[in-house]
DNA sequence: TTTATATTCTATTAATCATTAGAATGAGCG
DNA sequence: CGCTCATTCTAATGATTAATAGAATATAAA
């Protein structure tokens, strides 16, 4: 076979999981199955899209084999098919963080607030939860957490927040992450809590982050 | 601002990255970029496509702020704007490798020959060459050499190999690299070396490759 | 000035894509 | 069986894209 021909098949092919990280909502939903299994119709609602458009995207990230399906009951469950997924998805961020002004000015609207965590306090994080100095929440929906979520996180779905707000100690300072910088969870928590008078900081890393930066994460109670 | 449309905002401007690498060409050219800057007739050279066109291509780049250009003389010479970027290169890469079978079936055409080395040898390669064990040469043009390489490898060009092969130690094994797994310059130099009855093995890696894996290379005879 | 390099403009062709919608189909549950 | 979830088919719209080509233009070197 020629060499040109060759090599251009070569990038064709990677091109074709280019092209399946080309779109906003597939990148979307690229991150939301980066925090675990879920169906057509919850990854439908997430997103605020149809399920017929939903299935099209899906169907395109399987042909990519970026992302793989099973039954489950009446329902079709997606993942994504390796943590290499949720890596490129999170280095495909930081590019596009790095790079496009936009973006940056875009997402300072977010950090604009000073108490934002940023992901130099990484280090200090953990071993401040361990001594419990601060106390780490993980406002993702309880599924999510029980996929996987950082070590001395407690569950505290941002639907469940305001009502069991008095389950946190008033005396320390409360950490909140979700699914990572594009997710506003974590976000409505810190207003939630900064409104009851509480001291409250949001973590920019979500699994993913923690994960791609080396960190050990919690599966089911056992960290690993 | 509605919430839907702050995140379709950000997903977008992740997918203008996406867009950038979702053509073949584009990423060729990302991935030659990586060995270090080039004009836009080398690039559209070793491409085997139209100037024009490869203008085009690269003004997209530019409008992703994946590469940048500056002018050095009558020349235009494009870089990458980052090592994040080539970083970004092997990933995507990586992935493709480990998800499209017809990529793995491709590669296994060229990884038939059970004499190249597998990326499980890197940790050995420094060690060996330092001490003279084998022989590491860069295969790629001089001024690619130039710009980056790995640590005690010797550049020999391929156009100059048949020449220039003397230089090479007779009784030593030859450990032959290039710009990556897609690049061709590094079989060809193998069967070169074979058909002179010399012991000669492939690298995978480039060295892109050998960065994103943490690894040092040497810069204009320094090692950093 | 001429020449070489690179970009831009214009235009065309052919292809692909996202989105929406209606209707039909399958698969599993009760 | 009826019901729900998911996919498929069809179709239409509008947008974007790659590739190619001819002509014009800007830049800088000789």
């Amino acid at each position: 076979m020629n060499k040109r021909s060759f090599k251009d098949l070569l990038y064709e092919q990677v091109a074709r999981v280019g092209s399946a990280v080309a779109s906003p909502k597939r990148l979307e939903l690229l991150e939301v199955l980066a925090q675990g299994g879920k169906t057509v119709e919850e990854l439908a609602q997430e997103l605020s899209i149809d399920i017929k458009l939903a299935s099209a995207h899906l169907k395109r990230l399987k042909t990519a084999n970026l992302v793989t399906s099973s039954r489950s009951g009446k329902y079709v469950v997606y993942r994504l098919s390796g943590s290499d997924v949720a890596a490129l998805w999170v280095q495909l961020r930081q590019v596009a963080e790095a790079h496009l002004l936009e973006l940056r000015l875009a997402l300072d609207r977010l950090v604009s607030d000073p108490g934002q965590l940023t992901p130099m306090a990484r280090e200090g994080l953990l071993e401040r939860a361990r001594l419990g100095e601060i106390i780490v929440i993980d406002v993702r929906p309880t599924p999510e957490y029980e996929q996987a979520h950082l070590p001395y996180a407690r569950s505290m779905p941002l639907s469940e927040l305001t009502r069991r707000i008095a389950e946190l100690p008033r005396d320390r300072e409360i950490v909140a992450y979700c699914r990572g910088p594009f997710c506003l969870m974590a976000d409505e928590a810190i207003e939630i809590l900064k409104g009851k008078g509480r001291r409250a900081r949001k973590l920019r890393d979500g699994v993913s982050e923690w994960q791609a930066a080396g960190l050990p994460l919690e599966f089911a109670g056992i960290t690993q």
